[in-house]
DNA sequence: AATCGAGCCAACCGCGGTTCC
DNA sequence: TGGAACCGCGGTTGGCTCGAT
């Protein structure tokens, strides 16, 4: 069955609004209410499809939209909605008043999703990347050390020591993929010790190489995050992220071995976009050589180690 | 001053679900 | 009960703005 179109497309007009059509349509609403979007231009006097008033209405002209710029209580609920719903807009716009679907999904689309892909953070699956984009890292990176003008407002709003610490995250997945792929096995000891200046590495190694850990080695936020100036705390809790990993009460994040924070390939969607996939840094010299170009000595603490890991695994 | 390109967002399109007759 | 009409949703498009060259 073909379904009929909902107004005759040759003589209904199209396109923007002017202030007088909207006048119209405000004013004939508030007298008689929608009723029948499609008889609703006749009866108004607008020389409009029935659709496009009832959009314009309900995203523009509706007296309870807030309008202006959306503040960071916001922005972290439509993050933790779409962790819950995913692009089920409506939904998502439900739980935020005078804010419309369209809106928030523009809004998503032009700033959260950027936000989250410069963070190594999946918008679909809302997990860590591992398929790295180094290169990108390397140029903001580079950027930043050259004092260049970042034009890019979340470039620039990335201060140095996130890119670093940012960097040290994506390079502790690199280093675990490595690890989980390579012939390193019968060194998991004396990596482990090297290792064991970071629980979250310890924790994931272990659940790695180890498939019957204990489930009750259960590591405080405090540990987990040694190392780290953007935890994952912020990164699981405060975005959102819906992984069934309690926060507790006090704001810290506990977790055991068996839900260390999954390591996840990007969603088809996202390996659309121009990324370098972890094979690209499958071998100690492209890695070592990543991590020069990053300039990471340079960057990062001297307890982070992770010079000494590529060193031993050489 | 002109041109180009990226970012943004209002508006449109097409589809699926629901309601009505 | 089934088909037509209607509504609402999510994806996409197109035009405007603004900064860079």
């Amino acid at each position: 069955m073909v379904r009929a179109p909902c107004c005759d497309e040759a003589t209904v007009k199209k396109g923007p609004w002017t202030t007088e059509e909207d006048e119209i349509l405000k004013e004939y609403i508030e007298k008689h209410g929608p009723g029948n979007w499609r008889n609703l231009p006749t009866k108004a006097g607008l020389n409009r499809c029935g659709k496009s008033c009832r959009l314009r209405w309900t995203n523009y002209l509706r007296p309870d939209i807030k309008r202006g710029k959306f503040t960071d209580d916001e922005e972290r609920l439509i993050i933790h909605l779409h962790s819950l719903h995913g692009n089920k807009w409506s939904m998502i716009a439900t739980k935020l008043a005078g804010r419309t679907d369209n809106e928030i999904k523009n809004y998503w689309n032009t700033h959260i999703r950027k936000k989250l892909l410069m963070m190594g953070i999946d918008p679909v699956t809302h997990r860590q990347r591992t398929d790295l984009d180094l290169p990108n890292l390397i140029t903001v990176t580079n950027g930043l050390n050259l004092g260049n003008n970042i034009t890019n407002p979340f470039e620039s709003a990335l201060r140095l020591q996130d890119v670093a610490n940012l960097a040290k995250m994506q390079l502790n997945n690199v280093l675990l993929q490595a690890i989980s792929q390579g012939p390193l096995l019968a060194n998991f000891d004396s990596l482990s010790s090297i290792l064991g200046i970071n629980a979250l590495q310890t924790g994931l190694v272990s659940s790695i190489f180890q498939p019957n850990f204990s489930n009750s080695n259960v590591f405080s936020s405090n540990t987990l995050n040694q190392g780290f100036d953007v935890s994952y705390e912020d990164q699981i809790c405060n975005l959102g992220s819906d992984r069934n990993i309690p926060c507790s009460t006090d704001g810290s994040l506990v977790f055991n071995t068996s839900e260390a924070p999954p390591l996840v390939a990007a969603s088809p969607e996202e390996m659309a976009q121009p990324t370098v996939s972890l094979s690209t840094y499958s071998n100690l010299s492209n890695l070592s050589e990543a991590s020069e170009q990053l300039n990471l000595s340079d960057l990062v603490d001297e307890n982070f180690g992770w010079k000494d890991i590529l060193d031993q695994l050489s």
